[in-house]
DNA sequence: TATAATTTGTGCGTATGTATA
DNA sequence: TTATACATACGCACAAATTAT
């Protein structure tokens, strides 16, 4: 529950609560989460705490959101598992906005850059695991 | 400029207009970003609209947000290069809360994650990137 | 098919707290 | 100490998409 005397950000707090509900399978993946007023009765928080709270685990990668439809605890994707060459050098990062469109990337999910003589290959990381091979 | 008739969100319009200046140069890394007040009156947007944008870039690993200091365009960190094992494979996603103090991540940073054998090794995405060991 | 109810999104306002300069 | 600046928390109204009736 929320502890209003702990110092703690109240948003935070249910962002913990809500974390620990998906870790422990009481939420699985494609569950929807309670609704925004379900949460503001349930906290005892205003609207803006409780927006803040979701918008964390968004930022996570942890929950997907659409307009008028409840917020669900993201499914992961089928992965497929791209090459690597052995010269190459693996970094990560957040999608730039085209990425972001061109893979169609919810938020939270990063990026997987690739690069290797001046040329940079990028993977969605939602959906494609890399090997390294020699 | 912000268009209030574009159908596109204020607080995006905004964002991308950052966003912009950033990636021109204008605002380099380690630049102080326009203070909340400067961007409310020279956006002419509200502050709820400005902080949305401040922290759309900051959940992109662009800004980071310290109280009572402007924000800044973060700067990038000296880079470290981890060898990989073959066979292992990479993957990478948004840290959990444990590994975000670990690492003393800021927000929009993700991990690395190297698996080999049922064994994980997690490397932060900011001064890590991989290489597959010689 | 049409309407209403639900649900999330956007935008504004106010007040107060806390860290920095 | 004072002023600046970002953070937290609440409230309201309306818009837009989905779902239920």
């Amino acid at each position: 529950m929320i502890d209003r005397r702990s110092g703690r950000p109240l948003y935070q707090q249910l962002a913990d609560e809500l974390r620990r509900r998906i870790l422990s399978g009481e939420l699985s993946p494609g569950a929807d989460l309670p609704s925004e007023k379900t949460l503001e009765q349930t906290s005892g928080l205003g609207r803006g705490a409780v927006r803040r709270a979701v918008a964390i685990l968004r930022n996570d990668g942890r929950v997907v959101c659409q307009r008028g439809r409840r917020s669900q605890v993201r499914a992961s994707n089928p992965v497929t598992t791209a090459p690597v060459p052995a010269a190459a050098v693996v970094r990560a990062r957040m999608p730039a906005p085209e990425e972001r469109a061109r893979f169609d990337l919810p938020d939270g999910v990063p990026v997987l850059v690739v690069a290797l003589d001046h040329t940079e290959q990028v993977y969605p990381a939602d959906r494609v695991q890399l090997q390294l091979s020699p």
